[in-house]
RNA sequence: GGCGCCGUACCCAAGUGGUUAAGGGAGCAGUCUGCAAAACUGCGAUGCAGCGGUUCGACCCCGCUCGGCGCCUCCA
């Protein structure tokens, strides 16, 4: 049984969904106006988990996670570039598709955008003024938070303790101060749409509840976000919903937590963040072990905690799955034998058990990975005893079947060969940048890469392996030596040949 | 001022009102190996920030304190 931390009661509860067996959930996806980082990687990938194992449990699930195509920053960015808004969202969710696929994450099943829904959008703060919730004050409309009862049941606030610790001026023309725009008059050069308010555009919060209930219907299962969405966004989409429509909106909410650097918040003021372009674009390891390293990394920390992303953090990720690719070249490689057959299943059986288990806890993917881990420990001692060609299949096969539901284990190939150096400057970043001079501190993953090539290494590999058959050790040590000092790793296999590793 | 989060071994990180506090990384020792690597075996928190309280019993529930952070303006 399914349970998931609800915000909005603030406890696990188990998940029922509306209909049976099938699940409709609404994630606030990215304005798109600049390149995303590893925290809106972080969300994206947290909901296609959840996604994935909603699947996997035999739901069907419709999934929408909008973009956000209209706003301040991309109408200021377009200005910045003197070209239209639409240049400047084409360009950025074409590459949030890129980055966000080089990290395995799938399509939502809807992906609607703002300004595709004007019609919907108006029509609902029609209804929300016909009802009385919101007013118009010279082509603007707002919400009146006061109308709305039980305003702030989400996020745990008063309207009084609000207004008390409001940084923001006042604009006199609101009823209240905590009043929202549903619809803004438009400024000359800025979109805008003709509306019975006058030509404008739409506020930020209004196109979730519009979009949400268009594709998902008046209320439906999971609406998601990051944190920082709890207020004002998903307050305010509660109550424009929930005020329009008298019904329950969204039944369980999910939030993740924060990716920090060093125990902060990443933020553009700080300059401490990463986008996951210049991740990917630097990194020193190929692009498909990159993405699931991080995979790995983002999701051994349960979804709900902070999570400081470190240089070290990437390379125990790589190391933890280190263990399981060598795994994986391993079968096969042994003489065949049945002796271990038999115990198996037990392995396999138990780790399905406690991978359902630990997903059924609220996502808890850290304990899912650990089980992972267990099955590999159990797989190679029984490995080393004997396992049949089929058998083998098997755990393979079981391996890759759960992975899939983290998206980890994928990879046919974990080969770290050489690519070519970026041409772009390596950022100096403020990772691992504790103590020191926060300015001057490089990740390692963005480091130089390697020069030789495989060819290089193969070559080298026979010559040594020639050298063994000739017992002529000293020879092949100092390869061996010398390839390790090039950050290579010889293994050699029992039946005399060798596999080798980055 | 209001609301909220976090503090578990060297590092990362799960977890439970009461049998041995997962798992990973790193480390050390051993088995194996021409030498290695990998794998396997063993070692590693008498204690879960501190102090009180509730309880037969708390790391887990409550209160306070300390330390770190977030939101209340845009933010995944």
């Amino acid at each position: 049984m399914l349970s998931i931390y609800n915000t909005l009661t603030g406890k696990k509860e188990p998940f029922q969904s509306l209909q049976p067996m099938s699940v409709r959930m609404y994630v606030c996806g990215v304005t798109v106006y600049d390149y995303c980082h590893i925290g809106h990687a972080r969300s994206a990938l947290v909901f296609d988990v959840i996604r994935r194992y909603l699947e996997f449990s035999g739901y069907q699930v419709e999934f929408a996670k909008n973009f956000t195509d209209v706003d301040d920053k991309i109408i200021k960015r377009a200005h910045e570039r003197n070209v239209s808004c639409d240049t400047i969202t084409t360009e950025f969710i074409e590459a949030y598709y890129q980055d966000m696929g080089k990290l395995g994450i799938r399509r939502a099943t809807e992906e609607p955008k703002a300004t595709e829904h004007m019609v919907e959008i108006i029509d609902l703060v029609g209804t929300l003024i016909q009802k009385g919730l919101a007013y118009e004050v010279a082509g603007d409309v707002y919400f009146q938070v006061e109308k709305y009862q039980p305003y702030g049941r989400l996020s745990k606030r008063k309207l009084e303790d609000l207004q008390a610790g409001a940084r923001v001026e006042v604009d006199g023309r609101k009823r209240h101060p905590m009043d929202f725009a549903l619809w803004k008059s438009s400024k000359p050069g800025e979109p805008s749409w003709e509306s019975p308010w006058g030509p404008g555009r739409p506020g930020w919060h209004i196109e979730c509840s519009a979009m949400s209930m268009k594709h998902l219907g008046e209320t439906f299962d999971i609406h998601g976000g990051g944190m920082d969405l709890i207020f004002p966004h998903h307050e305010n989409e509660i109550a424009q919903s929930c005020g329009a429509t008298g019904k329950e909106f969204a039944r369980y909410w999910v939030h993740n937590g924060f990716v920090q650097i060093n125990q902060e918040k990443m933020s553009k003021s700080l300059g401490n963040f990463f986008t996951i372009r210049e991740i990917f674009e630097k990194s020193k390891w190929p692009e498909a072990e990159t993405g699931e390293m991080l995979r790995y990394f983002l999701l051994a920390t349960h979804y709900r905690g902070p999570l400081d992303f470190s240089d070290k953090s990437i390379e125990e990720a790589k190391n933890a799955l280190n263990g399981f690719y060598d795994l994986f070249k391993r079968l096969h490689e042994k003489e065949e034998s049945t002796t271990a057959d038999k115990g198996l299943t037990g392995v396999i059986e138990r780790c399905k058990v406690a991978f359902n288990e630990a997903m059924d806890d609220d996502f808890n993917t850290p304990m899912a990975i650990a089980e992972l881990q267990r099955l590999k420990s159990d797989v190679n001692k029984l490995l080393s005893q004997g396992l049949s060609t089929e058998a083998q299949d098997t755990a393979k096969k079981e391996f890759r079947r759960l992975g899939n539901v983290l998206g980890l284990l994928q990879l046919d190939k974990w080969q770290f060969g050489n690519i070519p150096a970026p041409d772009i400057p390596i950022r100096i970043g403020r990772l691992e940048g504790l103590g020191g001079d926060p300015g001057l501190v490089q990740p390692k993953f963005f480091q130089p890469r390697t020069a030789l090539s495989d060819e290089q290494i193969e070559q080298q590999i026979a010559e040594r392996l020639d050298a063994k058959k000739k017992k002529n050790f000293p020879k092949a040590d100092e390869i061996r030596k010398f390839l390790a000092s090039q950050g290579i790793v010889i293994e050699d296999k029992p039946d005399g040949t060798s596999r080798w590793k980055r």
